[in-house]
DNA sequence: CTAAATGCAAATATTTTGCAGGTTA
DNA sequence: TAACCTGCAAAATATTTGCATTTAG
């Protein structure tokens, strides 16, 4: 996966450039395990160069969300964990509240459920980026409690 | 629906009170049309009582949603909606990216989807709170574009 | 009377923006 | 070299918290 390549075309696609900066972030993104927020990615960035700045991360993620490289999710809190979306595509996320590992799954096991929105009620759901909690396995084997906050 | 019955039963239930500005969140959240922010509600209460503070809407809103008499929704944007459970009880959200409405929907379109989950992953998942993001019917025939920001 | 609730103001947290100066193509 | 990009600082937004005072039960 030339991931950078695919930034850098899709950069001097729109007559934007390719700095040290946006390929440092993209590297983040695949070296980070799997989800990162901001701040995590700005952080990994800086071991590499400390001069690059929490607005120029976003400002990255942001790009590479519109190029469709980067799903951003909401887990129950507040702070927006970015994904890098490789080979495999858009896919749901399960986020389970007792230990707060997210899964993502194949967006099929989602298609019944968007016949039905469609047939029943017109509306095309968009489940790409959707992120649905629940307990995992784990945590149910050991009766844990979803958590409400 | 003796709503105001039943929240003051459940904070008497842990030792907490009734009061004028627990009352008049409760019922802004009644005359508000189905989804508002803290900040609408606000406003609304506002309108009974200038002098409750924003601050107690929220205490007032987190209590409800301890006792489970209030969802909270996100949708794209930052704000968290919050949504009265009246006799319908928990329910899937849809919100078009288009025209920004959100409609309820009966959990059991979701239940293949909940089963897969669970044979499938061990994952028990809850959908009472999702909000699932899409085009609804007028959109799509508008040929609206699903709003990415 | 006393624990709980409120208003106020200030703190937090996350993300966004304006701008002067540096950099890429 | 000209448009773009960056770092910095400050703004914007949404929500939470500490505390002195008031109030419900």
């Amino acid at each position: 996966m030339a991931c950078e390549k695919v930034f850098a075309e899709q950069l001097r696609k729109r007559g934007l450039r390719m700095t040290p900066q946006r390929e440092m972030v993209l590297s983040a993104l695949h070296r980070v395990d799997r989800f990162a927020t901001a701040e995590e990615l700005y952080e990994r960035v800086q071991r590499t160069s400390a001069a690059v700045d929490l607005s120029t991360v976003y400002r990255t993620l942001d790009l590479l969300r519109e190029f469709g490289m980067v799903a951003a999710i909401e887990v129950g809190d507040r702070q927006t964990r970015y994904e890098l979306l490789g080979v495999h595509g858009p896919h749901l996320h399960l986020a389970c509240q007792g230990c707060g590992r997210i899964m993502g799954i194949s967006l099929k096991a989602a298609d019944p459920l968007l016949d039905k929105l469609l047939a029943g009620y017109g509306f095309e759901a968009q489940l790409e980026d959707v992120t649905i909690p629940g307990l995992c396995a784990e945590c149910r084997a050991r009766g844990a409690e979803p958590a409400h906050d």
